[in-house]
DNA sequence: CATTAGTATATAAACGTTTACTTATTAATT
DNA sequence: AATTAATAAGTAAACGTTTATATACTAATG
């Protein structure tokens, strides 16, 4: 039996990743993305059921995994909270700096009505990839350190200012002066962290 | 001379948002707008140059600039800080909680690159829609209330968790308890507002 | 009756996906 | 060790459909 060539599935993911950045989720066809790998449009049928499998599999497996990864890495559910929460700043904003591609299709996560609903099923069916964090902020919450709050207000509240502070950060990097400096980062950290904090 | 049916233009924006929050943007083509609102593929081409032309208007006229309007409504850049924030949260959520359609296409346009452009530019050319906000920032910094950051840093603190939150809104509509109430919608807004009071 | 709004229909290109075929590789058989 | 059968990977080309937009026409109003 011929053997897969796995180079390929790589290609194959990078260069969708890639397109969607650039031209949007819109703009990505199945025939654009085997021109652009080199490859016959049947191939990628080879490896996925159909376009939404390829969508779904790219959100799941290759940007939401490696996303989640990232954030909890080095990452102690028993330290003190301003010293957790930098870390997980650190981490997320380090990652995405360096994954503008990957950033690009979890901003699509929130509006796509496909990969939302994926997203939302994943969450379901996996549990908890956040486990760490779940339990961080439970201790906190137990300490007397923060209020209690449902697990997606915390979201709220700790990334999504981050999130949009790197697509800031990448809106900037085209432009003369980057605004989003280590420093200030370091600030709203700092004010997110006083903010939660009773 | 004939005179155009204005009830139909903003049949076209409406169900064109319909159509977007529904099953993406991904998925509105002109046709299927067209059979939507009942009339002809062309009709949409008399009031439109073209589907990016269309798309643009939609998103900067009917969606921001409405947005935006409902935002301000009220708002005493005078205000105290927590006042004024106040405001702001309460303005947006009420108006969001009652535009779903909008806020699909506000989300789409922090990913959909012709979108993203479209805003950018708009904010470039049209200078300040939100200059009441930006006085209101600039007084605190001055009477030292807050820290001084770029605007942009600004919307990404105050306004990002806000977003989020209304998004978690619409996703719990569906399920048995709703999480997003007054009291937790509150509760956020002053720990946003603790954290950046220096 | 001139002018423009609007319709029905057509267009070429692009879409997701499939069909019919070739190539590369392994494992069994000679 | 060489040959062959089996099987999956991969290609080229085409499928029917849908796309954005254009053409040719009719309807309605100043």
């Amino acid at each position: 039996m011929r053997p897969k060539n796995l180079e390929m599935e790589s290609a194959i993911r990078t260069v969708a990743l890639q397109i969607i950045a650039e031209e949007g989720l819109e703009n990505l066809s199945m025939q654009k993305l085997a021109k652009a790998v080199n490859i016959s449009p049947r191939t990628i049928y080879i490896k996925y059921e159909n376009k939404e499998d390829l969508l779904i599999k790219l959100f799941i497996d290759e940007v939401l995994g490696a996303y989640e990864k990232a954030t909890l890495e080095d990452f102690d559910p028993n330290a003190e909270f301003a010293e957790g929460v930098g870390k997980l700043w650190s981490n997320v904003f380090q990652y995405l700096k360096n994954n503008k591609h990957a950033f690009a299709l979890i901003q699509y996560g929130k509006s796509s009505p496909l990969l939302n609903k994926a997203y939302k099923d994943q969450n379901i069916r996996q549990g908890d990839h956040f486990k760490p964090v779940h339990q961080f902020l439970k201790r906190h919450v137990q300490k007397g350190t923060i209020n209690d709050f449902p697990i997606d207000v915390y979201r709220a509240l700790l990334f999504s200012p981050l999130l949009d502070l790197v697509n800031e950060y990448f809106d900037h990097q085209e432009r003369p002066k980057q605004i989003i400096t280590k420093g200030v980062l370091a600030a709203c950290c700092q004010a997110v962290i006083k903010g939660m904090l009773k």
